[in-house]
DNA sequence: CTTGACCTTCCAGTAGATGGAACCCCTATC
DNA sequence: GATAGGGGTTCCATCTACTGGAAGGTCAAG
């Protein structure tokens, strides 16, 4: 298969494709001509990859999601252990974000939004830092 | 002021203070020796961009709120476009991240965690595309 | 033989810093 | 005067995960 038809079979980008074999996720063989040749094995890999970003894996993870999947005598801890860390990671961001949007959002609130200068998010960012 | 009593102040690291500088968000004078001497306007200007950036604001925003702060015939219309504009996209942020989470927990609360390979995080990640 | 759609590599850029090297400055102390 | 320390300076590289673009090779169809 050239990388086109592996592209468009898994939705990622050629260069995404090139990129992934660059940092070594996959390894498609090469033709005489210099094109890449990718297996169905290949193929796979990269389905396996784009899903496992689109949840979020670091690549990193992702390497680490790949060498266990192809490892037959693996241990389902381990799998869990990466995605509960990841899922932690999550958490962790949606407190954070949801914090700032209460903030963000009683700034919005507050704020008249007309032609005057005055504004109650100019000044809470101008403000001094929590004392104490 | 030198920098790192700018950064005793603010909270900001030197580096970034001199990342700001850089990118033209401040332009503290300069000693005759080379050091930077900040004023207390300087300071001022760190701090709201701090805040600004604790807030989630991109740069490009934080520039645009420092001028509409050192505007003093702003519309606090335009302060709260900005604002608005970053709410939503934490918004929608927000609302992929929880998809996210809720797809990952139940993954991992699926897995069984012990020392067998089967593992439905891995099914999951190695599954065909949504057939439709 | 030419056209157009492929393919290749390599370099640069994105956001927002951060780390480190190499070097300068200033003050205090021995 | 030498030295130690704690500042300061610049510049370059690195991080994440790609993405854009240039310059050029390949291949099938007409």
């Amino acid at each position: 298969m050239n990388i086109k038809d592996v592209s468009d079979r898994t939705g990622l980008p050629a260069k995404t494709i090139r990129y992934y074999e660059d940092i070594d996720l996959i390894h498609p063989a090469r033709r005489n001509n210099g094109y890449r040749d990718f297996s169905d094995a290949d193929c796979h890999k990269l389905a396996f990859l784009s899903r496992a970003r689109t949840l979020g894996f670091s690549i990193e993870d992702c390497r680490t999601l790949l060498g266990l999947y192809q490892d037959e005598s693996r241990a389902s801890a381990d799998v869990r252990a990466v995605a509960a860390h990841h899922l932690d990671r999550i958490d962790t961001k949606l407190r954070e974000l949801q914090e700032l949007r209460d903030t963000l959002s009683g700034l919005v609130s507050a704020c008249a939004g007309d032609n005057r200068p005055d504004c109650p998010i100019l000044r809470d960012l101008a403000k001094n830092p929590e004392p104490g």
